[in-house]
DNA sequence: CTCGGTGCAAACTCTTTGCATTGAC
DNA sequence: GTCAATGCAAAGAGTTTGCACCGAG
């Protein structure tokens, strides 16, 4: 497990759970669902409720520190910490995400008026067939 | 309302309630969630269901006429009709979708190899605040 | 007539909320 | 001791499923 580093916001306690789930996050690969955080939270240590974990999540997300999303074809809630730059391609028959390595965003500006849209962020995602499905699938017809 | 233009997949029937959400689809100028299909549906023709939206709506994309999104911060899902090649400017507040008009991919290959991944399209979303947000929250300290 | 689609209800999953209690500071 | 955070239960969204009936082809 790495060490806990970066931002502290004040006034937020340093409760094990909380640190737990921040660990999680750190550790993660790709970005997690409630119940895969909650899941692994579990593993490191026993007392951590699904809920909590939901208002952890709540709490990162409002003092920036993680950001919620939702990839392509499913309807269930992602979470990961903010900061790291990272975009996906998403497998639409199992599911599988995939980090992709450069972004194509780095030169973009998007046509909105700067005074219309403060922009904080942005989500690129590729879908289609990750090389698995893309077999099985076409070997079937 | 628009006429239904486009395919018709073989051995679907034509049921008003079908020809409705397609056409609530195609007249949609941003994805819309069940809800909003099942509300304007019913707006059309009273006699909807929204489980039958549901099912009409998981049909659309199993034929690939619709797919399915969730957009930043916000876990419930997204239709829309395939083909349309859009893209997003989402309001973290209060969660307004803006078209952006111009698309940073066009000429962008992901560094993943071919064979790895088949690639059917693409997401991007900005994310930020829109205008109104922006002042608000901003005219609060 | 047949079989895919629909109405309707009930179940299920994901997420949020309320309240008493705990524990970080 | 105080107040933020948690445990736990229960409710609330959003979505899916089962089954009998209906109606397009």
């Amino acid at each position: 497990m790495k060490e806990n580093s970066s931002v502290w916001p004040a006034g937020v306690r340093k409760t094990k759970q909380r640190l737990c789930v921040f660990s999680v996050l750190e550790n993660a690969k790709r970005p997690l669902s409630a119940q895969e955080i909650f899941s692994r939270a579990q593993a490191e240590d026993a007392s951590v409720w699904l809920s909590t974990v939901y208002r952890i999540l709540d709490h990162l997300v409002g003092e920036g520190l993680a950001v919620k999303t939702a990839v392509m074809d499913s309807s269930t809630a992602l979470y990961e910490l903010s900061g790291g730059h990272r975009h996906y391609a998403v497998c639409v028959n199992c599911h599988r995400v995939i980090e992709l390595t450069n972004c194509p965003m780095e030169k973009f500006v998007p046509e909105i008026a700067e005074n219309d849209f403060r922009v904080l962020g942005h989500r690129v995602e590729m879908y289609g067939y990750c090389r698995d499905c893309d077999k099985k699938l076409s070997g079937m017809h």
